[in-house]
DNA sequence: GCCAACGTTGGC
DNA sequence: GCCAACGTTGGC
């Protein structure tokens, strides 16, 4: 299994809207860069990723798991443009913020600190961990 | 609200 | 195929 990360702003699709959703969950769609859409490609059934909210709260605020695999983003006829379909897993009890991953060792090579434009990234097995254990999972 | 970083577009 | 112009993102 492998692990990512998605990053939302919470004003247009946050992690309470991800949570209305429950079990069936929603498309990551919207989606128009070509690193963050290939990523998505390469996600398979079962994959977990943090739901990260960028802008104001800038944080890892819950657990998701990859419910479907890349397939056509239905909000465009643009067939370049693909996405997957992810559910809400679990809450992070104490949400883990920019400013702990910034300042810790463990996580300074994280792809959010390094590239904080791209919305949907690769996390290693060890930021994950480190993550979860920050985070209270 | 500003601005730096980055990606994309389109003219040549 | 290059590069300038432009638009968008997201941290501060």
């Amino acid at each position: 299994m492998r692990y990512w990360l998605f990053k939302s702003e919470p004003a247009t699709w946050g992690w309470s809207d991800q949570l209305a959703k429950g079990d069936a969950g929603e498309e990551w769609d919207g989606v128009r860069n070509y690193q963050a859409r290939n990523f998505m490609r390469e996600m398979a059934l079962g994959d977990r990723g943090f739901f990260y909210h960028s802008q104001k709260s800038r944080a890892i605020v819950g657990i998701v798991e990859v419910c479907a695999e890349a397939h056509p983003d239905s909000t465009t006829d643009d067939d370049r443009w693909d996405c997957v379909d992810i559910r809400a897993i679990a809450p992070v009890p104490n949400p883990v913020t920019l400013d702990q991953i910034k300042s810790d060792p463990e996580l300074s090579d994280m792809v959010l600190v390094k590239n904080s434009r791209l919305s949907v990234q690769p996390v290693t097995a060890e930021e994950w961990q480190r993550i979860c254990t920050l985070g209270g999972v």
